[in-house]
DNA sequence: CCGGATCCAAGAGGATACTG
DNA sequence: CAGTATCCTCTTGGATCCGG
């Protein structure tokens, strides 16, 4: 989203925090650090399929609008670790609500899937 | 999100929900719905930029999923009015909290777009 | 009025290789 | 170990046209 966009166009508050984390890694890379600090490898072996570039790109998004605080430690190897800000923990009860709902939709779903369907019923 | 994808590979609530409703539209989608029944061109109009084919698109998936009815009137001009079914306002919660954390953080951001940047600060 | 079909542009994001 | 750069693929979604 561009902060252009989110000035003149938004002015539902649902719909400037979808802008902002709307985005296929985001929500995922914020609920690993609800578990705590994580250092770079950390967050690409929690969230398997994201690429290093996409994880970095998401990272200094999330840093640049306050949720989320680098700090870089002047070892060698080199270490980088990740935390929420406060800003960042005010997304609390977001997750809260989408892991009650997700929860919910997962026990109830029959779930389509090949996994579920009997035999006789999939097509060759 | 293909079915198989959710049945294998999501053991997590919240990414279950992301890969449901982490898209442009489905958010906003059901934003307006909360606000009562829509007819399609209100909902095209609730929605500035989304297109017919992407939002009935974006209408099916939720449908699918059993988030929204849609119910056809046998009438001419033909008449059709989508409404959440209880799976769907299940996301209350969800869309209260993205609620209360964007009115904050549109309360308390700077907004460093041009419209709050001072005219000798834009480039030219 | 509703929405399906087609075509097409833009962008998100993955794989890989490389640097400090 | 952390991050950048390049290349490339694929998905998303907008524009347009048409039919019921």
């Amino acid at each position: 989203m561009s902060m252009a966009k989110a000035c003149i166009d938004v002015q539902c508050p649902i719909q400037f925090v979808v802008d902002l984390l709307g985005n296929k890694w985001s929500i995922l890379l914020l609920r690993e650090l609800f578990g705590g600090d994580r250092r770079t490898h950390e967050l690409l072996a929690a969230l398997p399929g994201v690429s290093t570039k996409t994880l970095t790109q998401r990272l200094r998004e999330l840093e640049a609008h306050g949720l989320v605080e680098r700090r870089v430690y002047a070892e060698v190897p080199p270490r980088v670790e990740y935390s929420l800000t406060p800003k960042g923990q005010q997304l609390q009860p977001v997750m809260a609500a989408l892991h009650q709902v997700g929860s919910q939709w997962l026990a109830q779903d029959p779930c389509f899937c090949v996994l579920n369907t009997p035999p006789w019923l999939i097509e060759r």
